[in-house]
DNA sequence: GCGGATCAC
DNA sequence: TATGGTGATCCGC
């Protein structure tokens, strides 16, 4: 059936006061816009209604001011006022043709988009309320009345009660002292954070076995098939999990109930803290619900972005399809298909473990005292090869391509890459390459050096079958644009934290970082009896990696051979059953990749718990 | 393909 | 005194 809704009026015209934004004289400093990016990206989520906003901003602007971060920030800001000005500009040259001709286009593509809609699915974004702050509460119960913040440094979240105040995550401790004096600052307790989101993902587990756990506090669940099972209302599963989390595990968590994760995820946030929103499996429902929804609630539209909208008089997704010929003209093919997917509310219905996504890139960084000296430099980077051969070791991968980041005292970033010989992983590899790439930039005064290896290779799978499962794994878990990003399994001990930078994390703002130091040789003498198709698990060494690329040479055939295995697969792997991993005692897929992933990931959390159980 | 930028968390 | 780390993606060249 198709309908025409009504819509928002589209307007054809492009010159139209801009009324959002008082623009200051261009290049010159527009300290409205300066005070508002200082404040950072979380003044939008809960918790902030009743601050004064304009206050704080003055402390944070006053506390920051002359430091070389502030002078960044600055420029940034100048720069982008400047980007915003010439698109304002460019859109008053937008003639009235090239707006019906793009309406002609917007029209098809909208009903392209509208085409995919699929409303028979039920997901569910749950998020936990401060997370690290509420496991925290639990042992402090004496906190719970008092601001209080968890990081070190930097915040990475804060209980409501701080958030009273104007105190947010991301904001660096100093300047949260300044808003509130009174703050508690804990440090960070990874494993306790870790035990409490195993625990909530044990309920997770019964409600949709393929949840998606993006992090420790949030995930992803399709429960359509468990609403059909126990015959029950959407609402009243969200309220009965999110009950049943709150009481074993004592920490509350917010939901966002919808047709697919774009919407679920924005519905999560409404209703926060301890709270579920839902919208309907309804296109009206949909649509209603977007329609008035800033611009910048919707995942993918950062500040940037935002400022660009908003200077086109763009506020809510329903001004998305009101300027849509004008955005067309304005934006990329990929921004345009990303906005309207916005307007008309659709998103992805598909949700699989993490485990199942494929990694891009593994790499490792570090901020520290700034260093022009190069042995000084030398040293850092020596440790930090040596904590990436760590990660590439742990997730068995090599990586075809380096790269180098670098942050000047000015927080300017440079980034450099450059295509290995061979697929490396050792530190010894990793720093003789990153150190040649280091050296080319010499001489510099740094406070940051990263390395990156990308292009990887897959070792847990040897000989010539690799290429090929490697190309099938790829096709099957492709993602459109509706793609949910961001793989990591990372998680840091707090000691292995070094100097007294400020290395944190947040459950809002940032992951974990996994540095597994010990503990994994005897969990892996398990896993190698487990996983079957590999027989040199603990590759120590790239040589099978270099046979790899032997067999990429012949490429054709490796094509052809894919197409012809992977419908032989889609038809009878998935019938082949289900095994319990021997970490975790979950039942996972029998098929290869999908048990290796998810032991890969399990192994993490297993090392982990060893780790903990070491240390205490 | 590279380097810079943006975004999420 | 003073502002993180990991990973993904997009864009312009």
């Amino acid at each position: 059936m198709v309908v025409s809704e009504p819509r928002p009026k589209r307007e054809t015209t492009s010159s139209e006061p801009q009324t959002t934004f008082t623009v200051s004289e261009s290049g010159t400093d527009n300290p409205g816009t300066l005070h508002r990016r200082l404040l950072g990206p979380s003044i939008q989520k809960s918790g902030q209604d009743g601050v004064d906003q304009a206050t704080v901003s003055e402390i944070i602007y006053q506390a920051t001011q002359g430091s070389k971060y502030f002078e960044h920030q600055k420029r940034k800001e100048k720069d982008l006022t400047k980007k915003v000005e010439s698109i304002v500009q460019q859109a008053k040259k937008v003639s009235h043709q090239d707006l019906e001709a793009a309406e002609v286009r917007i029209e098809t593509l909208i009903r392209q988009h509208e085409a995919t809609r699929d409303l028979t699915q039920t997901i569910v974004h749950v998020d936990c309320d401060a997370f690290y702050a509420s496991v925290e509460e639990l042992d402090h119960p004496e906190l719970k009345s008092k601001p209080f913040a968890v990081g070190k440094g930097v915040l990475c979240t804060c209980n409501y009660e701080a958030r009273k105040f104007g105190v947010r995550s991301a904001m660096a401790e100093f300047v949260a002292k300044k808003i509130c004096p009174e703050l508690v600052v804990l440090r960070l307790n990874f494993p306790k954070y870790i035990e409490k989101s195993n625990a909530i993902r044990k309920i997770l587990f019964e409600y949709d076995p393929n949840h998606c756990a993006m992090t420790l506090d949030e995930a992803y669940l399709n429960i359509t098939e468990y609403c059909a099972k126990v015959n029950k209302d959407r609402e009243e599963v969200v309220s009965d999990m999110r009950r049943r989390i709150l009481e074993t595990t004592g920490v509350t968590v917010s939901a966002g109930i919808g047709p697919n994760s774009r919407v679920a995820k924005i519905a999560s946030n409404i209703n926060k803290p301890n709270g579920q929103f839902v919208i309907a499996n309804d296109r009206e429902a949909v649509m209603e619900f977007m329609c008035n929804l800033p611009v910048r609630k919707v995942t993918g539209v950062g500040y940037v972005l935002e400022r660009q909208l908003l200077a086109l008089n763009v506020n809510v997704c329903g001004d998305i399809y009101r300027k849509s010929a004008l955005l067309y003209q304005l934006f990329t093919d990929t921004t345009i298909t990303f906005l309207l997917n916005c307007y008309l509310g659709l998103g992805s219905t598909e949700v699989k473990p993490i485990d199942q996504y494929e990694r891009k890139s593994v790499g490792c960084e570090r901020t520290f005292r700034a260093i022009s000296d190069v042995a000084q430099m030398k040293q850092k980077l020596q440790q930090i090869a040596e904590d990436l051969e760590k990660d590439c070791k742990r997730l068995n991968l090599a990586g075809r391509k380096l790269g180098l980041k670098l942050k000047r005292t000015t927080f300017e970033q440079i980034s450099r890459q450059r295509p290995m010989p061979k697929p490396i992983n050792s530190a010894s590899d990793i720093y003789r390459y990153g150190l040649l790439m280091l050296e080319k930039e010499l001489p510099i005064t740094v406070r940051l050096i990263g390395l990156r290896l990308t292009d990887l290779v897959d070792l847990s799978h040897e000989g010539p079958m690799k290429t090929f499962l490697k190309g099938q794994r790829r096709q099957n878990y492709r993602l459109d644009d509706e793609a949910i990003t961001s793989i990591n399994f990372h998680a840091a001990f707090p000691e292995s934290f070094e100097d007294s930078t400020n290395i944190h994390d947040d459950e809002e703002m940032g992951e974990l970082n996994m540095m597994i130091q010990g503990s994994q040789e005897e969990v892996s003498s398990v896993i190698d009896d487990f996983r079957s198709s590999s027989k040199a698990i603990a590759a120590r060494d790239i040589t099978n990696a270099e046979e790899q690329q032997d067999s990429t040479a012949n490429h054709s055939m490796q094509l052809s051979e894919r197409d012809t295995l992977q419908l032989s697969t889609d038809s009878g792997e998935t019938s082949s059953g289900v095994v319990a991993c021997p970490i975790c005692g979950n039942q996972v897929s029998a098929d290869d990749q999908a048990l290796n992933r998810h032991v890969d990931w399990c192994l993490s959390r297993a090392a982990i718990r060893e780790a903990v159980k070491e240390t205490f």
